[in-house]
DNA sequence: CCTCCACAGGAAGCGCAGGAGT
DNA sequence: ACTCCTGCGCTTCCTGTGGAGG
């Protein structure tokens, strides 16, 4: 009797998951339909398509937070182009740039010019001779359009802006158009007069979600990644709740189905329920927050680390509130400076002014990772009162493994 | 009331790196 | 290869605000 000796993988295939295509519940998949955004669509598209008729598109800047689709509905506005000028061919083309990692105008440009020359390889040539090939490639009557993705990335942006605007003063057939995403409300106002009014042409915002809309996507997407009948309705309507309650993003959301879909397959679960979502956020918000102080210069890494440590120490200055009296971890501007230098000298790190600290502090209240409020009376004439966006203790352990790793 | 303290945030300027012009 | 220019990160200085205390 022969046995048929199995293949070691066979076991792993034919393990339960939850999942029919994971791939359709991450953050990065691109669906064919974006629910609450047809205004959106709508109004990109209908800017975009006069290049269609051989005019220059309008200059676009869209804004809203993370999460709220900007980047999807750019690219599914963008995938619906191509599609239409593989059938009907026009002198149009376009370039998505991400400028988290093309942060420079040198970049950018030679990211658009390897999309509009897939063959060639410009790397190592001037600043210049790109600049050239670009409107070359438009002179020959080419309606471009360039997407900028997080363009408050840029450093050279005004310079960028500049060109690109001048370019289409230089070119007598072919234009070349922006789309700028961003979700920070307040880089505007770092621009120059002349950058700001060519870039800001039309405006669009994208708000959050709420917990209703988060519901429907949701409801579409688990359609089609996980199993019929695997994903409780109780688990759907948390996972939109959370995500709603937190921020309105809907890649949080996601996120949380994903994690809590891994979490059912790793203990052998077949069903997704509202308890595995439950236990999913808190890694989850730990991602993000990775992420985003991961990032950060090394010297807000301090900063932040000094509240962190100061609220985990249960320093924080005793309020009244209408409660009664409660120990809430909220600190004077002042006293986190003195920690700042004490933490930034003891670990031989350089330690700036006062007044560069107030810079980082701002910023990071930007990034919501300090909560600030003006102290208004009853303190210290004017400072700035500083509470944590996030569990202290979390934000300790990844700033220690962060300063302290190597 | 005046002065001092503790701080906010604008303005000017400084050193540096890197790009452009020659 | 060299200067010149420019933007960036930062310091220094300064004016303004408002409570605390003499």
């Amino acid at each position: 009797m022969q046995q048929v000796q199995e293949n070691i993988f066979q076991k792993h295939l034919e393990k339960g998951t939850v999942f029919l295509d994971r791939n359709i519940i991450t953050p990065h998949y691109l669906p064919s339909m974006l629910p609450f955004r047809e205004k959106q669509i709508e109004l990109i598209s209908s800017g975009l398509a006069s290049v269609l008729h051989g005019k220059k598109a309008n200059n676009f800047f869209l804004y809203g937070k993370v999460g709220t689709g900007k980047t999807v509905t750019v690219k599914h506005v963008l995938n619906q182009l191509q599609e239409f000028i593989d059938k009907s061919p026009a002198m149009v083309d376009f370039a998505y740039v991400n400028c988290r990692n093309y942060n420079t105008k040198y970049k950018i440009l030679l990211k658009a010019l390897g999309k509009f020359y897939p063959k060639k390889d410009f790397i190592g040539y001037s600043s210049a001779f790109v600049y050239e090939q670009l409107l070359n490639y438009a002179n020959e009557g080419r309606h471009l359009i360039i997407a900028l993705d997080e363009v408050d990335k840029i450093r050279d942006l005004n310079e960028l802006i500049y060109s690109l605007t001048r370019a289409n003063d230089e070119l007598s057939l072919g234009s070349i158009s922006l789309v700028g995403i961003s979700n920070n409300l307040f880089f505007k106002d770092r621009l120059d007069a002349r950058t700001k009014s060519a870039l800001l042409e039309k405006e669009l915002v994208f708000p959050p979600y709420n917990a209703e809309e988060l519901k429907t996507i949701l409801n579409e997407r688990v359609a089609r990644a996980f199993r019929p009948g695997s994903v409780s309705s109780s688990a759907i309507n948390l996972a939109a709740a959370i995500a709603a309650q937190e921020s309105g993003d809907a890649r949080t959301a996601i996120m949380l189905l994903l994690r809590a879909g891994e979490e059912a397959d790793k203990m052998d679960f077949s069903e997704v329920s509202d308890v595995l979502v439950r236990k999913a956020k808190s890694s989850v918000e730990e991602e993000v927050i990775l992420n985003v102080v991961c990032t950060l210069p090394k010297q807000q890494q301090l900063v932040l680390y000094a509240v962190s440590l100061l609220t985990d120490q249960g320093k924080g200055l005793q309020r009244i509130t209408s409660m009664g009296h409660e120990q809430e971890a909220v600190f004077f501007s002042g006293d986190i400076y003195n920690e700042y230098k004490r933490i930034s000298l003891s670990l031989g790190e350089t330690v700036v002014s006062s007044r560069w600290f107030r810079e980082y502090v701002n910023e990071l209240d930007t990034y919501g990772l300090l909560l600030t409020t003006a102290s208004g009376k009853g303190v210290r004439g004017t400072t700035t009162l500083i509470k944590l966006g996030f569990d202290a203790k979390k934000l300790r352990v990844v700033l220690e493994k962060e300063l302290m790793g190597e």
